[in-house]
RNA sequence: GGGCCGGUAGCUCAGUUAGGGAGAGCGACGGACUCUUAACCCGUCGGUCGCGUGUUCAAAUCGCGCCCGGCCCGCCA
C-alpha cells in the first residue's frame, strides 16, 4: 500500500473528512448523506455523464436487500442531477456467473416467492455450472434464468420510480467490451498474480484469471492450459468445478476459447467493469468492503491503469431481527412491501443513513410509517426539531419522488396522512364512503381538504388493511356483512334488544357507548361480557375497536337489525 | 488470531463529520371522554449514550484499552 491507502477506505461516511484546503467541494457538514457522497464524486472532477453503478448476481429472489444497490445509488444520482450534472445509473446483472447451486426459493414474474417444487427444478439441476444466461427461465417466460431475474430487478426499480439502465454482463463479453481488459490481464499474468496474490492465497504461478465456457458442455471451466493474448485465445480443459463441498463435473473436453467465450473471475471482473463502463461511483454491501474492494482498487491501478470509483459501504439490514435469507424464507420483495406501504415510505427507508444497521419489522411497520409521517411533517415545518427538520428539508424532495398524482395547482402542504394504525381501523369496514366518513368524523380530514389529498389519505387504508391481514394482528377485524353464528345468554340477548331500541331511536356514537354500560347494568350482565357479545355480532371476534362510537358511524338500520340478530 | 464497521430508553431510531441542552415516536403506566374495551386528547415513568480510562473548563461525540455483534481475512459473488 502506498500513501494513497488512507483515502482508499470505502467507509467514506464514517471516516473523518480529509483536510484539503484546495478542495472546494469539501465544504463541511451535510444533513443528507447523499450530499457528502456527491461531494466526494465532484472532488474527482468527473466528466459528464457521471456514471453510477450497482450490481447483483442473479439469485432466486430479488429481495429488499438488493434494493440497496438501486436506491442508494439513486439518491446520489438525484443529488448530482440537482447540482447540474448529467447522470447515468447503470445496474449490472452479473449473469455470466455460473449457477453454483440450486436456489431454494424463486420469485415469479410478479415477485411472488415460490418453492423449487413449483417450477421445472430438473432443468435447473441439469444446468449447474453454466452461466445464468445459458439456463432456461424456470418459469418458461423469458429467454433465460438471467433474463427472468433481471426483469424482476427492473420491475422493482420501476415500482420505486428509479430510472436505471440494466446491463447484462454476458452481453458485455459477447460484444467484446471486455476484450481489451482481458487482453491486458493475460498479457501481464505475472503482474496480475503479484497484485492479486497479495489478497488471495489461491493465486500461484499457475493461476490464470480467465474462465472459459466449455464449448462442449457449456459449463464455466477453471483450467486454462495456455494463453495467446495476441491471438485473443486461451486453451482450456473442462475439469471438475469445486463448489463448496460439492463438485460440478467437467466433461473433459479440451478446446480453444476466445475472450468472448469466457469470463474474468469476480476479483478482476469488478475493476474491469469500472474501467469499461467508466464508473464514477458505486455503493456496495459490507461484505465487499474488506475483500474485493481493496484488491479491486489495487488491480484497477496496477493492471487496468484506471482510478477506482468513489465507494460507499452500506450496512445490511435485518428483517424482523433476522438476517435476510431466501432459503429460510426470511425475505420480503418490493411488490410485497408496496402492498402495505406507500412508495415514498419505502424510499424513505433507504434515505436513512447507510452506515446504520437497521431492522425492518413487518409486524410493526406502523412505526416506520409513523417516522416517515413525522419526517414529512418536519419538511413542512410542523415539527419542533431542528435536526430532523434540516434533514427533512434536504432529503424529503428526493424521497417523495415523481410518482405523486396530484393536480398542477395542488399545494403539497395540504396532504393528509392518516395515522397508520387508524387507517388499519378504517380497514375493518369495506365501504370506501364509510371509511371516508369515519376519517372525517375523527377530524383527520378537514371540510376544506382537496379531493386529491383525500384520495391519497384513503389510499393508506387498503395498505394498512393488507398489513393487518398479513400479520393477523390486533387490527385484523372485519365488519361482518352477515350475522355470525353466536350463542347468547337470555339476559345478554335482552340487553342487546334494549340497546337496539336505543339505537333505533336515533343516537350518536358516544351515546351508544354510554348506553352499552347502562343496558348491561340494567340486565345484570357483566360489561365485559356485553362488549364481547357486541364484538362477536359485528366482527365475529371477542374483541375489537371502541365499539359504541364505531357503531354510531355505521348505517342505523344495519346496526339495529344486527343487534336484534335479525340479519 | 488479524482488519473493518456498528453498539444511544422495553422497541424502532435521531443526534457522532464541527466537543457545550440526552432527544423523538411507539410501548408501558396513569388520566380524560357520563363509560375497565385498543382510533383521538393530556400526563408520567423510562437511558452509567456497551465498559474503563485519558485529553479538556466541558465528551454520546476526540485518543487509548477492553466487551459484545456483524462482515472480511478460504472458494464464490
Amino acid at each position: 500500500m502506498d500513501g494513497g491507502a488512507m483515502t482508499d477506505s470505502p467507509h467514506i461516511l464514517s471516516d473523518r473528512p480529509t483536510e484539503d484546503a484546495d478542495d472546494p467541494a469539501a465544504d463541511g457538514f451535510h444533513d443528507f448523506w447523499a450530499d457528502a457522497v456527491a461531494d466526494e464524486i465532484e472532488a474527482r472532477d468527473p466528466t459528464d455523464p457521471i456514471v453510477i453503478k450497482g450490481g447483483v448476481s442473479p439469485s432466486g429472489v430479488a429481495h429488499l436487500g438488493n434494493v440497496n444497490e438501486i436506491m442508494r445509488g439513486h439518491f446520489v444520482a438525484e443529488v448530482l442531477r440537482e447540482r447540474g450534472h448529467e447522470v447515468r445509473q447503470v445496474f449490472t446483472s452479473d449473469d455470466k456467473d455460473p449457477l453454483r447451486k440450486l436456489p431454494r426459493k424463486l420469485a415469479d414474474a410478479d415477485g411472488e416467492i415460490v418453492g423449487l417444487g413449483d417450477v421445472d427444478a430438473g432443468a435447473l439441476g441439469r444446468n449447474l455450472g453454466k452461466p445464468y444466461t445459458a439456463i432456461p427461465d424456470p418459469f418458461g417466460e423469458r429467454e433465460s434464468y438471467a433474463a427472468h431475474f433481471a426483469a424482476l430487478l427492473r420491475a422493482d426499480a420501476d415500482r420505486l420510480d428509479v430510472p436505471i439502465e440494466m446491463v447484462s454482463n454476458t452481453a458485455l463479453y459477447a460484444d467484446g467490451a471486455f476484450d481489451e481488459a482481458i487482453h491486458t490481464v493475460l498479457s501481464d499474468l505475472d503482474g496480475v498474480r503479484d497484485t492479486l496474490g497479495a489478497y488471495q492465497n489461491k493465486v500461484d504461478d499457475e493461476y490464470v484469471p480467465f474462465n472459459p465456457v466449455c464449448a462442449e458442455c457449456g459449463t464455466i471451466t477453471e483450467t486454462v492450459t495456455a494463453v495467446d493474448p495476441a491471438a485473443g485465445t486461451v486453451e482450456y480443459a473442462c475439469t471438475d468445478l469445486e463448489v463448496g463441498d460439492d463438485v460440478i463435473e467437467g466433461c473433459g473436453h479440451e478446446g480453444t476459447a476466445t475472450f468472448r467465450e469466457g469470463k474474468l473471475p469476480w476479483r478482476l471482473e469488478w475493476p474491469a467493469q469500472w474501467d469499461v463502463l467508466d464508473i464514477d461511483f458505486e455503493p456496495f454491501g459490507k461484505d465487499h468492503a474488506e475483500g474485493s474492494w481493496p484488491s479491486g482498487v489495487d488491480l484497477a491501478r496496477t493492471v487496468f491503469d484506471t482510478e477506482p470509483p468513489v465507494p460507499m459501504v452500506y450496512e445490511w439490514f435485518t428483517l424482523g431481527g433476522e438476517t435476510l435469507s431466501s432459503s429460510a424464507g426470511n425475505v420480503v420483495t418490493v411488490p410485497e412491501l408496496l402492498e402495505i406501504l406507500e412508495v415514498e415510505v419505502v424510499r424513505y427507508f433507504f434515505a436513512l443513513h447507510p452506515k446504520r444497521g437497521r431492522d425492518l419489522d413487518i409486524q410493526r411497520i406502523d412505526q416506520l410509517v409513523d417516522r416517515f409521517d413525522r419526517f414529512e411533517r418536519a419538511y413542512f415545518g410542523e415539527v419542533d426539531n431542528a435536526e430532523l427538520t434540516r434533514f427533512a428539508e434536504r432529503a424529503y424532495p428526493f424521497v417523495v419522488g415523481p410518482s405523486l398524482d396530484r393536480p398542477a395547482d395542488a399545494d403539497p402542504a395540504d396532504r393528509i396522512r392518516l395515522p397508520y394504525t387508524f387507517a388499519a381501523v378504517l380497514g375493518m369496514v369495506e365501504d370506501p364512503a364509510l371509511r371516508e366518513q369515519l376519517a372525517r368524523d375523527e377530524g383527520h380530514i378537514g371540510d376544506d381538504a382537496p379531493e386529491w389529498a383525500v384520495r391519497e389519505a384513503l389510499g393508506r387504508v387498503e395498505r394498512a388493511r393488507t398489513w393487518a391481514e398479513r400479520t393477523d394482528n390486533e387490527y385484523n377485524y372485519r365488519l361482518q356483512t352477515t350475522l355470525p353464528d353466536v350463542d347468547l345468554d337470555d339476559d345478554v340477548a335482552a340487553a342487546l334488544d334494549d340497546l337496539a331500541d336505543v339505537v333505533a331511536a336515533g343516537t350518536d356514537g358516544e351515546a351508544i357507548q354510554a348506553a352499552m354500560y347502562d343496558t348491561a347494568r340494567d340486565h345484570d350482565v357483566e360489561v365485559s361480557d356485553f362488549f364481547e357479545a357486541g364484538y362477536r355480532l359485528f366482527f365475529d371476534q371477542p374483541q375489537g375497536p371502541r365499539l359504541g362510537e364505531f357503531l354510531g358511524d355505521l348505517e342505523r338500520e344495519y346496526v339495529v337489525s344486527r343487534l336484534r340478530r335479525e340479519a
